[in-house]
DNA sequence: GTTAAAACCATAAAATCCCATAAAATGATT
DNA sequence: AATCATTTTATGGGATTTTATGGTTTTAAC
């Protein structure tokens, strides 16, 4: 599996359907189930996504974790529990369930944002309210902003 | 994955192609991905150039990190969210997108400048004003400077 | 039989592919 | 060192494909 990578601004039409973006799918195209798996984010009003693949290798992880780790064991539930998979149409594009889009407050546009091995789905301006924000804790905790 | 070395300037044509220099070209030659992953530079007004395995490794370092781990460096997640993959054509040009070519002020012609693991691109004279920043800077602060 | 969901068809804009060419670099032969 | 032939590179433009998006028809569920 490839990375998700870039943001792209795509807009739901009016019986909910929106185009995942096609460098998105591109990323998902080997695997088996050609779609992708939406939940609401634990810590922001967004909608985390991920390749089913990647899902596989949470629920993996989370069985080595031990059954006495209740915390972990919640969480994992949630997880699994509020996890909707949803299948690619023809032309590529799904149908966000209604309460994942209240949760992340998108109406009309929605942003696809890469994360690396997984992505979010987010408000468009609620997410650049939240870049600029993490912009300016990283400008004031780490001064010299070097990645590599 | 060898070394981004040298500089090398290049026009972009009317459809905003360029030529990816061909030695750098030559040092992702052995990749899986045929191209490069560009960002805005978080602390220069210049376009930051990596090659997608690096990519990779940087994701992998924040796998790490746990994936139930909501303080996921925000760090990688801006960049992430940032990064461009663009391809290489069959002769070697990439499509700048228009907002980095406005965050690095670049018009007609860039400059593709070397950084060992990593590239950066430059409106030509923006980089020469900033090379001699620097070296100004360092001859104030180190007025004995010796090289190797 | 009504409603919701899924499959199908259509299209404009954007991105990509394909072919062409001049300049530059390289290598071989004097 | 100099000439010529060959390859590579950077650049240009037209043709084709992909993508995002909209609408219509069919299927399925209640």
């Amino acid at each position: 599996m490839s990375l998700f990578l870039s943001s792209y601004e795509n807009r739901l039409d009016t019986k909910g359907r929106i185009s995942v973006p096609a460098p998105f799918r591109a990323s998902v195209a080997s695997e088996k189930f050609a779609g992708v798996v939406l939940y609401r984010s634990f810590t922001h009003n967004c909608i985390e996504g991920l390749s089913m693949s990647r899902m596989e290798q949470l629920a993996a992880a989370t069985d080595k974790m031990g059954v006495f780790d209740s915390e972990l064991d919640d969480l994992s539930a949630m997880l699994f529990a509020d996890a909707r998979p949803l299948a690619f149409d023809v032309t590529g594009r799904i149908v966000i369930p209604a309460d994942l889009l209240k949760h992340a407050g998108i109406t009309d546009t929605a942003i696809f944002v890469g994360r690396g091995n997984s992505f979010q789905i987010w408000n468009p301006d609620a997410f650049r309210a939240a870049q600029e924000k993490s912009l300016n804790n990283l400008r004031a905790t780490r001064p010299n902003l070097t990645i590599v």
